[in-house]
DNA sequence: ATGAAAGCGCTAACAT
DNA sequence: ATGTTAGCGCTTTCAT
C-alpha cells in the first residue's frame, strides 16, 4: 500500500520549498531557474505526484467543478445534453458533478444544496419547478446558475433552450395544410413546466386562426391513455395527435402500433422529440428534433463565459429545432 | 454578496468551541448537554450553515465521492446504468462524479487519473480496454475499482455484468428451433471488448452442434453495412442476423426498414438490446433485454460493500437477461 | 461536558 | 530566484 505523495514529499526530494513546487504546478515560473524546473519535473514523474484537488480548492477557492442536475437521467434528452455539456467543459479542464433529480422536486432542492456543499463553481440545471423563488438562494450564494431546457418565472437566470415556439408552429402549420380538422395535444400537466405551456399555447395560437378544433389531454398517473386515444379515434373530424414530448410520443405510439391503427389514415400523430425510433416506426413518424447535444454545447460555453465574467446579463440562448417530415401526418 | 459561513462563525455565535460544533455535525453527542445541542441547532439554521465538503474531506479522508466512467454517455445503456447506480449511492449519502470516456481509450485513462485527483473513494468503470495492465495503477493507489458490463483479462477486479452466455445461447436456440440454416453475427470488433467475444463464442458453440452455418461481420468505420446486409439477403439458406449490441441492432433495422425488407420472411433479425423501439418496429423485434438499471443497482450495492470492507474478494455478479420474444425471427 | 491546538495538502503574501 | 509563514475549513487527540 503506497502512501499518498504530497507536495512536501516532492519539495523534500527536489530540495526546494513547497512554494517553489506550487509555483511550478501553477505555471508561475516567473524566474525559476531551468535547473530547478527540470529537477522538479523529474521528481514529480519519479514519485508519480498528482496534486490533491480538494486541498487546492480549499485554499485557492477554485474547484473546477461544475454541477449539472437533470430532471431524469434515464431520459434520452439528458444523455445528449450531458454529452454536449461534457464535451465543452471537459475541454476547458472542468469536471462535471452530474446529479439526477429523478423527477422529484424535493430531491432537486436537496441536490442543489449538495452541489453547493461541494464548492462547485457553477450549476447547470434543468429545473423541475417554474417559480423562481425556489432558486433564489443560489443567487444569494453568488454562484452562477444556468438553466437549460426549461425557463422559470420570472426568468432571473440565463437560459439555453430549444426554439419551441417556432418549431411547434411550423409543425402545426403542416398539420393544417393537410386539412386536419382537430388537433389533440397530449401533454404532461401544463402548469408544472413552462416549456409545456409554451408548446401548447403556440399550437393554440395557430389553430385558432383556422377552422380547426383543439383538445388538450393532460396526462397524470391516473390517466388511462388507451381510453383517451380511443376517444380520439371516434371523432368525426380528421384528427391529429400532437405529443408534447418524447415520452408521450413514445407511449402513444406504443398504443397505436399495438392496436394496429393505420397511420396516418385512421389518425395522424406527431410531436416532440425525434429519437432513433421515429424513422422506423409505422410509416415513419413526422416529428420535431431538438438539437439536444448542441444545446449542451451552448450551455457549456455559456457557463464558461459566466465563470470568466460574472457581470454577464441574463441572456436567453435559443437553439433551433428541426422538423423531420415523414409520413405519420 | 453573502460571505460563506464557516464552522468558526457558528462556534462564535453559539458560544462554544469549533470542536463542539464538529462533534454536533458528526453526531458525536457523547455527553453533550441538550442545551448546547439545541443552541447549536438553532444557530446553524439561523446562519444557514453548511459544512464545506472539501475541508471535511481533506481532514477526514472521506470525500463521499464515487467516480463513474461510462464508455459513451449518449448510449441508452449508460443512462439506465447511471440511474441504477445513482439510486443506490444517493441513498447512502454518496455523490457520483460521472465522466464520459466518449469511446476513447486515452480519455478513459486521463479521466481515471482525474477521478483519483478528486479523492474519490471508489470507482465504477465500464472499461474500454481488455488488458488488466492498463488498470493496475488503480490497484496501486489502493482505491476500490468495480468493473461493470465488461470484464478485463485477467479479471483482477470485481465485475457486475449481464449473463451474456446464457441469454445468447437461449436466443440462438430459438433461432435454431425455427429452422434457420445460417446465422450472421454483426458485431463491433471482437478483439477490443471481452463481452463481444463472449457473445460470439456462445453463439458459435451452440450453432456448431447443429447443422447451421455461421458468419461473422465485424463492423468498423470502413464497413459498408448496407452492402453486408445485401449479402445476407442473397444467401440461399434461411438466414438470421444476430446484432451483438443495441447500436448494431438499431443500424441494421434502419437499413432493413428503409429497404422494406419483410421481417422475418426475407431475413430474420434479433440480438442485444431491447430498447423502447423493439416492440414498435416492423413486426416487433425479438431481442435480449439486459436489466441495465438492475445492473446499476447491484453495482452501487457492491461498491458500498467494498467501501465498508476492503478485504472483499473479486467476485463477479451476474445479472440475468430477459428474452423478449416477438416476431422478427 | 467542553476546549486548545495541531495538522490535512495546498497557495500566496511578503520576505530576502 | 527561492523560502518563510500564515492560513483555507474542518477533525481529532489530549486535556481539563
Amino acid at each position: 500500500m503506497k502512501k499518498n505523495v504530497t507536495i512536501s514529499d516532492v519539495a523534500k526530494q527536489a530540495e526546494v520549498s513547497k512554494t517553489t513546487i506550487s509555483r511550478y504546478l501553477n505555471g508561475h515560473f516567473g524566474n525559476m531557474s531551468s535547473e530547478t524546473k527540470d529537477r522538479i519535473e523529474q521528481v514529480i514523474s519519479e514519485l508519480n505526484y498528482r496534486p490533491n484537488r480538494q486541498a487546492q480548492a480549499l485554499k485557492s477557492k477554485r474547484s473546477f467543478l461544475i454541477g449539472v442536475i437533470v430532471s431524469d437521467i434515464s431520459n434520452m434528452y439528458s444523455s445528449l445534453l450531458l454529452k454536449g455539456i461534457g464535451e465543452v467543459l471537459g475541454e476547458a479542464g472542468y469536471q462535471m458533478i452530474i446529479m439526477d433529480a429523478a423527477n422529484s422536486i424535493e430531491k432537486e432542492q436537496d441536490l442543489l444544496h449538495k452541489l453547493i456543499d461541494q464548492s462547485v463553481e457553477g450549476i447547470i440545471l434543468q429545473p423541475s419547478l417554474r417559480e423562481a423563488s425556489h432558486y433564489q438562494f443560489i443567487k444569494d450564494e453568488n454562484i452562477p446558475l444556468l438553466l437549460v431546457d426549461r425557463g422559470i418565472e420570472p426568468l432571473i437566470f440565463p437560459l439555453v433552450t430549444t426554439d419551441n415556439e417556432t418549431a411547434t408552429k411550423k409543425m402545426i402549420k403542416q398539420i393544417l395544410d393537410k386539412q386536419y380538422e382537430r388537433v389533440v395535444v397530449v401533454s404532461e400537466p401544463l402548469a408544472d413546466i413552462v416549456t409545456r405551456e409554451i408548446r401548447y399555447h403556440s399550437i393554440k395560437e395557430v389553430v385558432e386562426t383556422k377552422n380547426c378544433l383543439l383538445n388538450l389531454v393532460e396526462v397524470t398517473k391516473e390517466t388511462n391513455l388507451n381510453h383517451e386515444i380511443e376517444k380520439c379515434l371516434k371523432y368525426h373530424e380528421k384528427t391529429a395527435i400532437f405529443a408534447s414530448n418524447g415520452k408521450m410520443l413514445m407511449e402513444i405510439l406504443t398504443i397505436l402500433i399495438t392496436e394496429k391503427i393505420e397511420l396516418p389514415d385512421e389518425i395522424g400523430i406527431t410531436g416532440f422529440d425525434d429519437w432513433n425510433l421515429s424513422a422506423l416506426v409505422g410509416p415513419g413518424i413526422t416529428s420535431i428534433e431538438q438539437q439536444t447535444q448542441a444545446i449542451g454545447n451552448v450551455s457549456g460555453t455559456q457557463m464558461l463565459s459566466y465563470l470568466e465574467d460574472e457581470t454577464k446579463e441574463n441572456e436567453t440562448k435559443i437553439v433551433s429545432a428541426i422538423i423531420r417530415t415523414r409520413n405519420s401526418i
